[in-house]
DNA sequence: CGATCGCTTCGGCCGTGCGCGAAGCGTCCG
DNA sequence: CGGACGCTTCGCGCACGGCCGAAGCGATCG
């Protein structure tokens, strides 16, 4: 009953021409300013404005508001994931769609980032330390609360040298595949060789993809309290919302 | 360019109420008449008639007319995959997606129906005999053709035998999984048994789920015309459109 | 600290399309 | 062959929602 109510207000929300464009526009998961996607979508600003609060307010698009600008990007996966079903559906599917089905399910799992981590497993710790208050993410910046000071000392991270130099120390960052964030920064690169360094991730051959071993899934598990099986597979963000 | 304009009215169609509700009433498989959609759907009978002529346009539910009733179904998995996943995103998914999904992947490659052949193998036979001209599909029964009596005789089918007593010869039969047609009657079940003798498929244990052996897709492949791989996982039901 | 820029809110216009009642057409049954 | 039934087409009323221009708000920059 609830949920028919909420599938036909989502239905009426992507139904109308100008939004699908937007959505469209933002399907190859770059974020974009309103003024953007104006322009794309072929409206006028104050037109595209109303549509970027209906898609907001259905959770289709996500916001974060940097500055006097306002970036927008498609919510989830699962969103792109209509869309290209939507596509599909409507005829041979577009090229835009080929692209993206044929991410690597490994590199979608895990892989690194330049020097940090992304995919799933990435955004599943993001998400983590996120929720146990030991970072905080703010506009376009992030920060490691006290908590999570001593969370990371606990671990025998040096947080003074991942902090040295010019470097940022704690920044969220894009996923490509996941279009939610993850760690980078001084704090996402010393994370991430933890992880190498305690053997619980390796390197994939000739590749940026990464295998979670079954020790590491165990303790990063444990580390984060979370479920083993959606560190790298799961829908952490359900719970999470 | 094309694609968007079609995407758009797919997602316009999907997104009013009404339509919405006839489309949900429809993803349980079965097949309803106008007059029963108009009811679920809660509008009058002749505002579903109208929703239903665009639900039949744009190939979203097929029809099939029997007598004075004409009965709608949702058109094909694909569709039905799109309800599913606009639902996820809605929120929760609906107790009736869990029960779609959680269908067993052998079961929906390929199985028996009673004593003739299911899932997707069952319907691309169908779709490659309708395709070549050995059978031809009706309202609610089917026949075949000269050429299609010539070419079970050349598979040492014997279709006096088949056409026997009262037993319907050809008729197509509704798959549950793919909501589309494959072949029962008479026929289904002597070319099941053909099958099954020449080893070309193998029953499973404890399920009614069939097994196409390697001889087996190869000699189907070549007998049908079509690619060995479709038989139980593709989608040649575009080619064929 | 005024000017510029990006975005949103407000107000009013206008078109699309949903809705139903009544009538028309084809099919089945007694 | 007449009546019942199922479905569709026609006609019209009405309301929802998209669209934009102008004004308001907040932030940034020189």
């Amino acid at each position: 009953m609830t949920s028919e109510a909420d599938l036909a207000w989502i239905a009426s929300v992507v139904g109308d021409p100008a939004r699908l464009r937007i959505l469209l526009s933002l399907m190859d998961g770059r974020a974009r300013t309103a003024k953007e996607l104006a322009f794309l979508a072929r409206i006028a600003a104050p037109t595209a404005s109303g549509h970027l609060a209906k898609l907001l307010d259905s959770r289709l698009v996500a916001v974060e508001p940097q500055g006097r600008h306002r970036y927008f990007r498609i919510a989830s996966p699962l969103v792109a994931q209509m869309v290209e079903t939507m596509s599909a559906v409507a005829g041979d599917a577009s090229p835009g769609d080929r692209r993206l089905r044929r991410i690597d399910p490994a590199l979608a799992a895990a892989r690194t980032c330049y020097d940090h981590l992304a995919g799933r497993l990435g955004v599943a710790i993001a998400d983590a330390l996120q929720a146990r208050g030991h970072v905080a993410f703010g506009d376009g910046s992030g920060e490691v609360t006290a908590s999570g000071r001593a969370f990371f000392a606990a671990l025998g991270l040096d947080l003074a040298e991942a902090g040295h130099g010019r470097r940022v120390f704690c920044k969220p960052c894009l996923d490509w595949t996941e279009r939610r964030h993850h760690i980078a920064g001084g704090l996402g690169a010393a994370f991430c060789g933890h992880c190498l360094s305690a053997g619980w991730i390796r390197r994939h051959r000739d590749s940026r993809a990464v295998e979670v071993s079954p020790e590491g899934r165990v303790a990063l598990a444990e580390l984060l309290g979370v479920d083993g099986q959606a560190l790298t597979s799961g829908w952490p963000e359900r719970a999470a919302a």
